[in-house]
RNA sequence: GCGGUCAUGGUCUAGUUUGGUUAUGACAUGGGCUUCCCAAGCCUAUAACCCGGGUUCAAAUCCCGGUGACCGCACCA
């Protein structure tokens, strides 16, 4: 089994048009940023249809697209400001910069707390004259680290924010869209879009984006029914590999909750489906596992959490936070809002605030990882570079080529590639040797390539050729439409 | 954010120590010739010294500042 590591990945995504950092003819542009180009903006966005096919259609979601930019107060009540702004503080001689709540509880025992004054907080460093640990020198003031982008909005400059997830425009949607919709419990809203963290070290290209997609999917349910799930039937045998960080085991997920390993039925349908999802992205979900986070690693709203993760050259990647939220988010907003956010739950007639579930996923992360799963260097045909993208991901479905740009063979071809062009993403190709044509484009992952010849020219049949195997197959140019579409996994 | 290493065509790279002609080579790419089937060959073309300042007759090369990338640490709602 040939590996692919980053280097690799990231090299054919620059040479190809996959993505590239953004503003790279400035000098001054800032890390963190990086735009999709041709090849990987189809990719992203049959990522994305795929997701919506198997997540959001299978399961009956409703799909919603949201503001990115959303006033203070939401944030007030998502608890990003106030509570969730670190406490920095920085030693004026050599620059260093510390958690100043965790440094102080640490070195003194005495518990300091994230919100804290900056008053109190430099009191404290004050009473135990704390000083540098790498060059004793003395610490400044105590600033706070905010990881939101703020916006200014009108004349005013009225405080906002940039979402720093895409989660918080559902919670404040959810009154209105189960009124409207006729939701009942459990209801699973979904939304993809850009979030905006200002990290503080980006790295790795896609892995660490300052403003990236996220694909969430938020489940609100009546915590006294989770395990009410009569849709559970269908993914009872879907294979669960669960760790705890160190070792995975595999289990079915009716297996997966008598065991205990899950809490209940609905957590453990959503968590099959995200597999079911994976494996038809070309993941090698034999190389992922789903990480039980431990009390100090969880989010502070998860009570119970999973993040989907995938083995790569890097390490493990997480791709998806899986977060039980409890009742987290509604209530905040419903204080904040002075809103009743409860809503009637027909099975039970009663009234409940519900519970929320949420799959986030990382979508940049996950292009990537696909990318890297599927790249392959064929050692016995002079190393080709293949990637194995599934035939509904490929940014390109099929090359049209003709063997050669004489006695009509390319006349015939454009007429070809014009009448798949609409239903199709194809790529007409006439240069160099058909070889050379072949490489290019099985290194973006082209599954297959019709080749007008001069047998073309009699009988109206082409050959086409599959990426993997390099077989080739002649049919009839009437076909084509039928073939493809099968190919996609259409009827 | 801290520390270390580094920055030359689309990609990889020579040249920087010791400043000095037209910036090296490969791959990739465009055009042409050839060729009905797997990176062939021939001709040809395009294309780079991260940004700003300084030293100097002269800077890719030396100095200062900035930005970015990689690796560690820290962070990661």
């Amino acid at each position: 089994m040939m590996v692919a590591n980053y280097d690799e990945v990231m090299k054919l995504a620059l040479e190809r048009g996959f993505y590239f950092p953004s503003c790279e003819i400035y000098s001054d542009a800032p890390a963190g940023f990086w735009e999709y180009g041709p090849r990987g903006v189809h990719m992203k966005n049959k990522f994305i249809e795929l997701w919506r096919r198997e997540l959001v259609r299978r399961d009956g979601m409703l799909e919603i697209d949201g503001c990115q930019i959303m006033s203070k107060s939401v944030f007030v009540a998502s608890g990003h400001i106030g509570n969730f702004t670190d406490p920095v503080v920085k030693c004026t001689k050599c620059g260093s910069s510390f958690r100043a709540d965790r440094y102080i509880t640490e070195k003194t025992g005495e518990s300091a707390l994230e919100r804290m004054a900056e008053q109190e907080i430099k009191a404290l460093i004050k009473k135990h004259n704390l000083r540098c640990p790498n060059c004793n020198g003395e610490f400044g003031e105590v600033s706070r680290f905010n990881m939101m982008f703020p916006i200014g909005i009108g004349p005013a400059a009225e405080e906002a924010y940039l979402r720093p997830e895409t989660c918080q425009t559902i919670f404040v949607d959810f009154a209105r869209l189960f009124k409207t919709m006729r939701g009942r419990l459990p209801l699973s809203i979904a939304q993809v879009g850009k979030s905006f963290r200002n990290e503080i070290a980006p790295r790795q290209s896609l892995l660490r984006l300052r403003e990236f997609y996220q694909a969430e999917i938020e489940v609100f349910c009546n915590p006294d029914r989770l395990n009410e799930m009569p849709k559970f039937e269908e993914v009872k045998n879907t294979v669960l590999r669960l760790s705890d960080g160190s070792s995975i085991i595999d289990v079915t997920a009716e297996e997966a909750i008598s065991k205990g390993l899950t809490p209940n039925k609905l957590i453990t349908y959503y968590l099959a489906l995200l597999v079911e999802f994976y494996d038809k992205t070309g993941i090698d979900v034999k190389r992922s596992r789903f990480r039980n986070l431990s009390v100090d690693e969880k989010a502070f709203y998860a009570s119970v959490a999973f993040d989907f993760e995938v083995e790569t050259s890097v390490g493990w990647l997480e791709l998806v936070a899986c977060n039980y939220r409890s009742d987290y988010d509604l209530k905040g907003h419903a204080i904040t809002s002075k809103q009743n956010l409860e809503v009637l739950d027909s099975a039970t007639q009663s009234k409940v605030l519900p519970h929320v579930f949420e799959l986030s996923m990382g979508i940049d992360r996950s292009i990537y990882a696909i990318l890297e799963h599927c790249y392959y260097e064929d050692r016995e045909h002079e190393d080709r570079v293949v990637l194995r993208l599934k035939p509904y991901l490929a940014p390109i479905l099929v090359g049209i080529l003709p063997l050669m740009t004489k006695d009509g063979l390319d006349q015939k071809a454009r007429q070809i590639n014009s009448e798949l062009k609409y239903d199709f993403d194809t790529f007409y190709d006439e240069s160099g040797s058909i070889g050379r044509r072949y490489r290019r484009l099985e290194e973006i992952g082209t599954p297959f390539a019709i080749t007008i010849d001069k047998a073309t020219m009699q009988d109206d049949t082409v050959t086409i050729r599959h990426r993997d195997t390099m077989q080739q197959e002649r049919i009839n140019i009437s076909g084509l439409p039928q073939y493809l579409h099968r190919a996609l996994g259409r009827r």
